[in-house]
RNA sequence: GGGCGCGUAGCUCAAUUGGUUAGAGCACCGGACUGUCGAUCCGGAGGUUACGGGUUCGAUCCCCGCCGCGCUCGCCA
């Protein structure tokens, strides 16, 4: 029989007068020298359980202490008048203790087991089953349930098939860096664990599966940020025979159903597509935060003409490889900030790469600012028109080559955005930023290598084009892959795939992979699209993000049951740890140092 | 790997220019109290100031090293 005939979140006035017996652990306790109560917490709730003086019952109930699980029999009754708890959802009955039994004691906890704390984030994964025990944890792991399950049901009603991909695979030394797990079997040679499912998903396309989806677990051995776990989900799918569309619609439903499942939010699908151009030119970022307006200005041929010099020759060299442009913002209201706030602002800009940030304000008599005596009266009248600018609003300005400008104006804006409270929790702006470019320059080593990963296929309009392109100008080459944003978040990422073996082998060369190289490592793929590889390509998204952004959670790590420090560590199990000496020679591993 | 910050009671924090016995709130323990719900009131206990070294008459405070945590740059196709 079961220790207990309620949950103590269930009793309600209609189980007045029946018997119930509770299991749970001690919240809280007050002794008032005679009658004495205990609040005693599951996950479902908390109810209060009285003991008068006298009873066995209130004996055993002084010898309790927080975090006792405990064992309660007793009878419900209405709480007498006056005394009613409008809080709490059994705040209106309590039960009357008849028996009280200690299931088990309890150490005095490290940290109170209370909705809100500041405690350090390590103490809290050492005591990871006491951290787990508090309701907003407990609410976040069943969120994350709901969300999982609503998703796993829309997706098998339209015909997904959940496949597992092996978690021991083979290594890629390009990309992040792998975990590596060393073979007992094959004496120097190592698996790795996944960096995500991609060519095993691709795989099942060519094998006909034509809609595959995965709650995929992915490891990278990076170091960690606030927003990155060593080890974290992806929901992974695939399908066969589609356009881009057919894919957003997938996730635009799945997500969906996620949502209203975990947070009770309709994210009013479907969202909008944004050319990764357009999203570049209003919000000079590939993630724009689109729950407010604040688009960006193009000044880039108005300056061309201007006064000011600042202005005028980062246009004289737009267009030009390397070229430069000018864009101005409206931070509507912000034309009171002080001096210090605005100077900020110049200190945030040079965070991100910028020298800093041109700003006017705009008063009553026309502009005011920093850079006001570089223009003429005309000028500052058109400035504020294109600019629309009202009394008591902040405009500011970038000027320069479009990488560093972007790079500062898309996070200023977003930075803006917080100042101005215009990202409170609550609202959540979907958008798919479509078409984005084949290739990217990396700044730091110059080399060009993929926006996304190198199975992206190129855009169909460029395909006629392609050797010219990847000659003379691959910057510009399209490419079919596409991000899902959220409130400035970037959720996850997908493509249209390359699905025949010469675009492959082209692009892989391209990039500077010799035949030898890309055989070694992808030539079970290449073979793969040589036996009937159908047109495929998919998405895939952060869970625990996901979860994050439902919730407004602070930290990734409360999205995650077990989690890690930021050296990557668990301080409850304490891994990682040294092993035997034995278990190292079975794997053919000698450590040095 | 680099930068910044933090480490003092179980927890969160304080401690004047380097100066007497390192304090507070919460938690804990004891006592009082018959309707509280963050109960209240009275009392008590609790410290290798992360660790190792140095400077000094004297170090929580200054210096060096080291470990851990957090943020961040690199990194994360």
């Amino acid at each position: 029989m079961s220790l207990r005939t309620h949950t103590c979140g269930e009793l309600r006035a209609s189980h007045i007068d029946q018997p119930a017996t509770l299991a749970g652990w001690v919240e809280n306790r007050r002794d008032h020298g005679g009658v004495f109560f205990i609040d005693i917490r599951d996950r479902y709730g908390v109810t209060q359980v009285v003991f008068n003086p006298g009873t066995d019952a209130h004996k055993r109930a002084s010898e309790v202490g927080p975090e006792y699980c405990i064992h309660v029999a007793g009878m419900v009754r209405r709480r007498p008048d006056g005394t009613v708890n409008k809080e709490r959802g059994t705040g209106e009955i309590e039960v009357v203790a008849q028996s009280l039994e200690i299931l088990n004691a309890s150490k005095t906890p490290p940290f109170e087991i209370v909705d809100r704390i500041d405690t350090a984030p390590e103490l809290r994964m050492k005591y990871r089953y006491l951290d787990l025990r508090r309701r907003p944890m407990q609410r976040a792991l069943v969120a994350r349930a709901e969300f999982c399950r609503a998703l796993r049901n829309h997706l098998a009603s339209q015909q997904f098939v959940e496949v597992e991909t092996p978690m021991l695979t083979k290594a890629t030394p390009e990309g992040a860096r792998d975990y590596l797990v060393p073979s007992r079997v094959h004496a120097g040679h190592f698996y790795a664990l996944p960096q995500s499912p991609q060519i095993f998903k691709q795989i099942l396309m060519i094998a006909g599966m034509d809609r595959y989806f995965q709650v995929a677990r992915c490891l990278r051995d990076e170091d960690l940020r606030a927003d990155r776990q060593p080890e974290f989900t992806q929901i992974d799918l695939e399908m066969s025979f589609v356009e881009p569309e057919d894919v957003w619609a997938q996730v635009e439903g799945s997500i969906s159903a996620g949502f209203a499942a975990a947070f009770g939010v309709d994210l009013q699908p479907p969202f909008p597509r944004i050319a990764y151009k357009e999203a570049m030119l209003k919000y000079g970022i590939d993630k724009p935060d689109l729950r407010f307006g604040m688009q960006f200005v193009d000044l880039t041929d108005y300056s061309k003409s201007c006064n000011f010099k600042v202005f005028r020759e980062a246009a004289d060299s737009a267009g030009l490889v390397g070229g430069g442009i000018v864009r101005g913002v409206n931070a509507k209201g912000a034309g009171g900030w002080s001096r210090k706030e605005i100077d900020a602002l110049s200190t945030f800009a040079q965070e991100h790469g910028g020298k800093g940030v041109a700003w006017l304000r705009v008063v009553e008599s026309g502009l005011d600012g920093s850079i006001a005596k570089f223009f003429s009266d005309g000028e500052k009248v058109t400035i504020r028109e294109m600019l629309a600018g009202q009394p008591g609003d902040l405009l500011l300005f970038g000027a320069g080559d479009e990488t560093t400008v972007n790079g500062v104006m898309g996070p200023l804006r977003h930075h803006l955005g917080d100042k101005l409270g215009l990202r409170k929790f609550g609202t959540f702006k979907c958008a798919w930023i479509r078409d984005f470019p084949m290739f990217e320059r990396n700044t730091k080593t110059g080399a060009i290598e993929p926006t996304n990963h190198p199975f992206t296929s190129p855009t169909e309009s460029d395909l006629n084009r392609l050797t010219e392109k990847l000659q003379n100008d691959p910057l510009s080459l399209g490419g079919r892959g596409y991000d899902l944003v959220m409130n400035g978040w970037e959720l996850g990422s997908g493509s249209i795939r390359i699905h025949r073996r010469d675009m492959q082998e082209r692009i892989f060369e391209f990039l500077g992979l010799k035949r030898e190289e890309y055989e070694a490592k992808f030539g079970f793929l290449l073979e793969a699209l040589e036996y009937g590889a159908p047109p495929h390509g998919g998405f895939a998204y952060g869970v625990d993000r996901t979860i994050a952004l439902g919730l407004g959670l602070d930290s990734l790590r409360d999205a995650v049951a077990f989690p890690k420090t930021s050296a990557a560590a668990d301080p409850m199990t304490g891994a990682p740890s040294p092993v035997s000496d034995e278990q190292l020679r079975d794997v053919h591993i000698r450590t040095i140092e």
